[in-house]
DNA sequence: TCAAAAGTGTTGTGTGTACACCCATGT
DNA sequence: ACATGGGTGTACACACAACACTTTTGA
């Protein structure tokens, strides 16, 4: 049988694009202007052309619609139910991206269509299984944030520990040992002080800290 | 613009099925009767159809080729590099799974193409890009080791302590100790003393261990 | 002067690792 | 008798968790 015969599934990325907001933990989501779920909020994504990489595709949405380029991305799960899309067979390979607030320049203003940043834990209903896929995303995250550093891609250049904590707070959702966290991140040897401080804040003004060169290897260490 | 404009890449499933014989760790790989990389090994697999779920079409896959439905299967990663078919654009989403060899009923004899357990660590050329594929699933497969005890599928119903430390030092290609080994795996909890022991060995006659029942949740941790 | 986050050490508990000898059986 | 894997306990190092008070700033 000539492998022509076979009827093709449609093939997309979607993307999981989180970042840290004012101490909250957002995911990037679009509004779509088509049906189906015309109106719902939806994962950014698209259809993989025919002559680009997977990676590639979802790097490709992923400047689309933030702008950003140097960001963390991995492959997170393809998602294939026959029914998850109404109007036909439809696989997904869905990719999630960690980027710090500073580099995005959201274009949200000179699109017709809503893409907005959501808090990660209360969003609206979502079109498709996007629900599913973000849910897994979220376990993911945490289990990256417990066995790996990639969280530190979610923070700007110069951060304060109390920031690096306030994240690992927010993703998993409960509260560290201040002395206990500060002597772990540091025994990691990934960051060093600066000279600057944090200013005009009402209290007393915490170090400003920076990654040491050559952290892109020491990062993927699983 | 209509989305069946797109022409869409052809969609696969790989299966990297595990086992373990005679204290070496087995994949099973097929010959491949068709060009391209006819008369190559590779991983079996096949096109997905187009009303069935991902993990069936595995599952579809992995009884055609070995007869067993039980076993552990989780997808491992989606390969879809352009040029990775040089017939087509193909999309393949990786699967991989354990079963413990008293459960195959392998088919290689009433088939005309072979089918053969390989050492994992010593195939031949593999077709495709299944070299890397089979790369990752080691991976994949020390990581859960180290991490989850879902390497217990590998074994039969009934083993020994010494078969469970053979299993890990095959895998991780390192020797440990045998005190410390056992007081770990004992510790989980997992695992119960039949009343049986090994027959017919040329050493002193082993314990026989057994899973305690509910063992299917707990495998999962991670 | 008050609120708010920064900063700082010690102690106990548990987990992993190193290490050596006798036992039961088949040949 | 000997070869082979089965079976067992202790001691040290290290990582993690619990815990409270002083400091510096803006309001």
């Amino acid at each position: 049988m000539d492998i022509k015969e076979y009827p093709k599934p449609a093939v997309t990325v979607d993307i999981i694009i989180f970042t840290v907001i004012n101490n909250n933990l957002k995911v990037l989501l679009i509004k779509r202007g088509l049906e189906p779920f015309k109106g719902k909020w939806a994962l950014p994504g698209g259809f993989v052309r025919i002559d680009e990489s997977l990676e590639n595709a979802a790097k490709r949405e992923l400047v689309e619609e933030t702008g950003v380029k140097d960001v963390y991305l991995e492959q997170l799960y393809t998602f294939g139910e026959p029914k998850r899309d109404p109007r036909m067979r439809v696989i997904t390979i869905s990719y999630f991206a960690l980027i710090n607030s500073k580099n995005i320049e959201l274009k949200p203003q000179t699109d017709a269509y809503d893409v907005n940043w959501f808090d990660a834990y209360e969003t609206p209903d979502l079109a498709f299984d996007h629900k599913k896929i973000l849910e897994y995303a979220l376990q993911r995250l945490k289990w990256k944030l417990e066995y790996t550093t990639v969280g530190f891609k979610l923070l700007p250049k110069r951060f304060t520990l109390g920031q690096i904590q306030n994240l690992y707070e927010i993703i998993f959702n409960r509260r560290f040992d201040k002395r206990n966290f500060r002597k772990k991140v540091l025994s990691l040897g990934l960051i060093e002080k600066t000279s600057e401080k944090t200013k005009n804040v009402a209290h007393r003004p915490a170090a400003l800290y920076s990654f040491k060169k050559k952290m892109g290897e020491i990062i993927e260490i699983i």
